[in-house]
DNA sequence: TGCTATACGTACCAAAAGGTGAGAAATGAC
DNA sequence: GTCATTTCTCACCTTTTGGTACGTATAGCA
């Protein structure tokens, strides 16, 4: 995290987020929906989509080498790969600018930016228990 | 999902992901926390680690083979190496009884509960979106 | 005297994820 | 003419991940 929660998420982000937590869920799960779901989670709960979700949320559009710039540790084919995935599930836009040499700009759609906010109450908790959480690891590395 | 998401998420799970959600963000962050956190978000967001915090939210305590059982696809050597992790990170308490054959109770911690809180926007995104992200990806994948 | 049940550890192997480096294409700067 | 620029794709290789199968300990039961 590079900036201030409240430099992503914006109080609409938040309300929203809010709604989703206050909401009546379905009363019952047809399974087939429920691996989908499943699938879906195991699809977007992925390091690198959810870096580039947050640095997008945070920063606007951006071209290529921009985010790989701003990604620590991301290789270009990794690069490449998760924009790619992340257009096809619909979260972003993918514009390309018929120039030499080429330029293509990243942006979140609103879908992407729903679940970015869906993800704030996450960032919140890793913030938070950062500390717990190491100090629990010490504490089970440590008994033999 | 094998049941509503009322039925995994009490009031007080919720109140607390809207606690989060409201509060202040620490104003500056030190790039070596940024660091830690980003490691954290890749850890708990994997696969299992979140089928398991929510199998466990949903039931309470649970053995060994119960959650195997219950978790579809997952293989023993996952199972351990997940629940293991998690033991680690302060997600659950693992309880060893010294019966013959053994027996090993699971139980989320309120660390673990709170992660599982926290989750539960992602969850609803999931379930909400599903259908969007699908018809994306058919979009996507039928334009040549 | 086997046989079962439970919760693993471990060794070996296959599959998947990911890194690296090359190349492509077109144009403006030198 | 050639060099850099930008956004990739592709092929090759290494690393990581995950599956399978087998071993272990021990009390109760037939």
């Amino acid at each position: 995290m590079t900036k201030p929660l409240e430099t992503r998420f914006d109080a609409d982000d938040i309300a929203q987020a809010e709604r989703y937590l206050a909401e009546e869920p379905p009363a019952e799960i047809d399974p087939r929906v429920e691996r989908l779901v499943n699938d879906l989670i195991g699809r977007i709960a992925d390091k690198w989509t959810l870096l580039l979700l947050e640095l997008l949320e945070e920063k606007g559009t951006l071209r290529f080498t921009a985010i790989g710039r701003q990604v620590d540790g991301i290789s270009q084919k990794m690069l490449t790969q998760t924009l790619r995935q992340m257009e096809r599930d619909g979260l972003l836009t993918r514009t390309v600018h018929p120039v030499v040499p080429p330029r293509v700009d990243y942006a979140l759609t609103p879908l992407g930016n729903s679940l970015s906010a869906a993800f704030c109450g996450v960032w919140v908790w890793a913030e938070r228990n950062l500390e717990t959480v190491e100090a629990a690891r010490a504490r089970f590395d440590a008994r033999d």
